[in-house]
DNA sequence: TCATCTATTTATAAATG
DNA sequence: TCATTTATAAATAGATG
């Protein structure tokens, strides 16, 4: 697609993988657009320049699609809707081993709610890593409720849930190149 | 691009629609993948078909990315690496108010730990949206210290941190190189 | 550094099996 | 309905200012 073929290995020359990720970048923007325009569906696409730093691009936006496809429970694709009630007997299926975790989770949240601050004085940054995978456990059963409960609210809630900050807890709506993060408005075409 | 060149809207026939979803869906994944190898770079692209049924791309996988992105705090773009010495000068610059609410992050992990599993009662499902919003907020800041901590670990401690399920909580290695969300590979390529 | 140009390669719309 | 083919539009690698 240019003067010459390419191999399909990284660019190691730093400047020309630099020009490559922009105009690529570009054109995987372009074509996404295209594809949402043309089929009218949604889509998002986050992509991490050479430098770390982040692009994305999102029809209807970012969070929307990315809160869509994280919300969506693994067992069941009915598309459209369904209620939490088929969600809930899934979910006792799984049977007293997931209940109890759910106590625990909960009971973490409540314990926390009336916290005192000072219990414990150690640094997140001196623990170990058994430590660390151990908080990391409950946070993903936290999470898990959360998201249970979520698929009973409608989208805009959902975002709220899962947008990192929520600030923007609104419905911020309308196609969005650049910067599906708040600060970041239109687009960032420089790395 | 082809035979004839097409109006960008939307392709009113539904099957032509389909027929262009599918065509147009492996060629940007193609080039998201030709961008991740020629670039090196992280990405994720999340697609909802006219149908509603989700397809994903990802590299490393889905989940790291979004997670990365979502994570991300908006001051800083540090690019590279840096010490987590750096991200502590920052967190500092916060104030103590983040410090507060570290510690009661903290203080909530903590207490999870030593967990009494029937202090409550309610179901999440019970929960008001006020509660869990408060819930998905001290889980953010502990998501936020975890990622502090990750900038240490080398890529795949930082995976297992990320990625949304673990099975088996202990240390399972190897991190998930392709799948989006846990039970699906990589790529669906049909509808 | 950075945008623009263009020779080529690549993607794909429509045709075809 | 699909997969394959083909003529054409579109993307882009390297050049150039």
């Amino acid at each position: 697609m240019g003067r010459r073929k390419i191999e399909m290995k990284m660019v190691t020359d730093r400047s020309c993988r630099q020009v490559t990720f922009s105009k690529r970048r570009t054109g995987l923007f372009k074509k996404a657009n295209e594809l949402a325009t043309l089929c009218a569906v949604q889509i998002a696409i986050i992509v991490f320049s050479p430098g770390g730093k982040p692009f994305s691009f999102g029809n209807p936006g970012v969070e929307p699609v990315v809160g869509r496809f994280l919300n969506r429970g693994d067992e069941h694709h009915d598309g459209q809707l369904n209620g939490i009630q088929r969600r809930i007997q899934l979910e006792k299926k799984r049977g007293e081993a997931l209940e109890k975790a759910l106590a625990r989770a909960k009971a973490s949240a409540a314990a926390a709610g009336g916290g005192s601050d000072s219990l414990i004085s150690r640094s997140v940054e001196e623990m170990g890593m058994e430590e660390l995978v151990e908080m990391r456990r409950r946070l993903v059963d936290l999470r898990e409720q959360l998201d249970g409960r979520a698929v009973e609210m409608e989208a805009s809630s959902t975002l709220l849930l899962l947008s990192n900050k929520s600030e923007s807890a609104g419905d911020s709506r309308g196609g969005s190149w650049g910067g599906g993060r708040r600060r970041r408005s239109v687009a960032k075409w420089r790395d």
